[in-house]
DNA sequence: TTGACATGATACTATTTGGTACCATTTAAG
DNA sequence: CTTAAATGGTACCAAATAGTATCATGTCAA
């Protein structure tokens, strides 16, 4: 099983979230993710490392680029954790039902 | 849709999903989680206030005691966020079978 | 009423984190 | 070879965070 502890940082910022759902359409170097944002590129990389330590991403230099690739396993072991709740959810979400659409909502 | 951005956050400490999983055997006091745990009641109490900004779990204060109680919608739409992802997973995760059992791990 | 107990709130410190600025390194191209 | 472009790495700063210590408040029980 992958570290959630890292996964789960690494999911915790907004900005690697997007990150995450770029590299899901396709893989991108650090100059290509960086156009997306207004931050520098070093701060994107850092954001890049943090993602790599959560298993989250994969990194390969290929020439004077590194290609960024979404790694799926982690994502899948953060679900995999969120799961071991469903038991609960199907003994009380039902009692429930009304609150859930009843949610209200600030940020992102 | 519940905030993703304070679940996240709450989600990425391990105290925090520690007290989670403690939660969903049955409600408790701050007392009572602070029990498990070497940190002072203030700091266990900081923890649950993030959980509860995170709407991952829902506060009642009865009598001298506060009940602190899962709330399962919040770590739901958790999910639902991580589901964006199955159509690449279901693209790509074939093609990695045989690197998913071969996850090393560190911390937690 | 008095006292013990559980909690909430605040102030303070140390650590972590997000970000920028800057420099070194590598590589593609003339 | 030389030069410019793209990237990686480090140093540094500001802000947020985790934790402790401490005090005030409310409540149960005698």
């Amino acid at each position: 099983m992958i570290a959630l502890q890292g996964t789960f940082r690494a999911l915790a910022d907004p900005t690697r979230r997007d990150i995450l759902v770029m590299l899901s359409r396709e893989d991108m170097t650090v100059a290509g993710v960086s156009e997306h944002f207004e931050m520098t590129r070093a701060a994107v990389k850092k954001h890049l490392v943090v993602l790599e330590e959560g298993h989250l991403i994969s990194v390969r230099r290929q020439g004077r680029e590194t290609i960024n690739k979404l790694r799926p396993q982690a994502l899948k072991s953060a679900q995999d954790w969120l799961n071991h709740f469903s038991d609960f959810w199907d003994t009380h979400l039902d009692n429930l039902k009304s609150a859930v659409e009843a949610e209200g909502d600030d940020t992102k």
